[in-house]
DNA sequence: TCTTTATATAAGTTTTTGTTATTATGAGCA
DNA sequence: TGCTCATAATAACAAAAACTTATATAAAGA
């Protein structure tokens, strides 16, 4: 009876796609290059065919490995569930978090809060990455990333996702000191000219949505579009102008700027949910839920 | 390093639970009972906890395993998913294919067809299940059954599964010879006792749309329902009455009997569509390109 | 209590997987 | 074309793993 295909055979298969080339992903298995051939070829003699093209650098997948490349990730994917799922029955929180937020949540919520979810859960090891909110939904379906913290409302499709509300925060106009009064109508702000996130931001569709783009865009021939609310708030202390900008960020300003130099919006309008968006088959509800007693300090830093 | 979880390791799991005795799941397996327990004691070790309670007979499954026993069946079956896909990129036909009738088409459809299946494709090993419309889907739905042939309609939910459409089949009364005329309208239809399939069928819920249900299930006294539609033919033999068939079965009766003792039924509501359904993550599609080709054989016997 | 029946453990063998050393191959370039 | 460098394949051997048989142990029924 000829064997079966088994894990390792995939996992290295996987590792050798990633690495490029049969030394480095050795390498990076913590194996010696001969194993890794040898594995390598008794996946391919249980396939039945090629499945790297050695010549080519880096090595490239051959038209039958890509076939079959879905169902090969999908068996790791799957062997990584069970062993979540495992993990999670364990009353000691550990293993592996990957977690992504979009760039207008990421400077403020996670300075603040991983010192504590790290310290409160030591053998948590958490990763961090910042994408928008596009490529991190696509990255969750993907099972690249576990979890995202983002905003609501979201405009792609959210099949196969979870959504977990976390708090809804108000989003403020930022001007020079003292430019406004301490509450705007959305007429009176679409008089002034604002200064928008880059594209791709979710929050610069949602500020679109209050302001008026044909003033929002340009002003005095100038056409800046930042990745940045601080890079929007520095702009509007030089030129001028306004910018929408959340409470996360407004809570990074001193008490006096606060007031003097941010106005409230009086529309529902002018409000975001922060959520975790996390794909529906994910196994590390604990882990999850720890998150999200964690991110929730936030709102209570002194609990 | 603690090494990981493999998939023997789940198989033989898999293998246990079925068998419901190390000893018994060891035989199957081909190895001996200790190498059984040794994987098994390895998995649990992996797991974090026991698995088996070998003191009950049959081993049961722990709280934990039923817990994890979806992700462990999840992993086999990829792995399985992925094996389909390479048998499937090679130009020889081979493999298992795990084939479900409804028993309204099995005795009439498998006869004719399976013998020129299996010379034609020598290496497919075919396994052959006769199930009631509903317990044919969940059995597709939870991969224990590769392809279903069916008849439209179907009430259950179609959420994962693809339908490939084979033909359609009129539904024609069978009687006493010379009993009825060559075409009877639904009126007429209705003023005749009629024998039923027993509940489960999917054909006997078709012909109660069609006949009277006040005079079809009871007659004198007698409220037989049948499983077969030849025990069905052979009560109006003996006691009257009429009884609704496929054209399968009609097929069966001499040439002569096609005629004295069957008749049409002039409404577009006698018939039923005959398909394959199978779950739409199933790899085997030549398999199921040759069975559905085989299967059209049915129509032209002599091509 | 004594069988009976089943799983666990022990000791030893085979198979698999891995290592190091060496050879073969193929792309880039004179 | 032939040389060189980088990279993978092969050979020979070592370590680890998985499996076997034989035996011990535990639980259930007579």
């Amino acid at each position: 009876m000829s064997s079966a295909i088994t894990r390792v055979q995939v996992q290295y298969f996987e590792a050798l796609l990633k690495a490029g080339s049969f030394a480095t992903a050795a390498h990076t298995l913590h194996i010696s290059q001969p194993a890794l051939t040898m594995q390598i070829q008794r996946l391919e003699a249980l396939v039945g065919g090629a499945l790297v093209n050695r010549a080519s650098r880096p090595v490239q997948a051959t038209p039958l490995a890509q076939k079959l490349l879905p169902h090969l990730l999908e068996v790791l994917r799957r062997f990584e569930d069970l062993e979540d799922a495992i993990a999670d029955q364990q009353e000691h929180l550990k293993g592996h978090l990957h977690i992504a937020t979009i760039p207008t949540i990421a400077p403020y919520l996670l300075p603040t809060i991983l010192p504590k979810l790290v310290d409160a859960h030591p053998d948590i090891q958490m990763d961090i990455e910042e994408l928008p909110t596009e490529q991190l939904l696509e990255a969750i379906l993907q099972e690249r990333v576990d979890v995202g913290i983002m905003a609501l409302p979201i405009s792609h499709s959210l099949q196969h996702l979870d959504i977990l509300p976390l708090w809804t925060e108000r989003l403020r106009v930022y001007h020079l000191e003292g430019a406004c009064q301490s509450a705007l109508t959305l007429d009176a702000l679409k008089k002034w000219p604002t200064y928008l996130l880059a594209q791709g931001h979710c929050l610069r569709d949602q500020v679109l949505g209050l302001c008026d783009p044909a003033v929002s865009a340009q002003r005095q021939g100038m056409h800046y579009q930042s990745g940045s609310l601080e890079t929007l708030m520095r702009l509007v202390d030089h030129q001028g102008g306004i910018t929408i900008i959340p409470d996360m960020a407004r809570n990074q300003l001193s008490q006096v700027h606060q007031t003097t130099k941010t106005s409230a919006i009086t529309s529902e309008l002018a409000q975001r949910q922060i959520v975790m968006v996390y794909k529906q088959t994910l196994q590390k509800k604990r882990l999850l839920e720890a998150l999200r007693l964690g991110t929730l300090s936030y709102l209570s830093p002194h609990a």
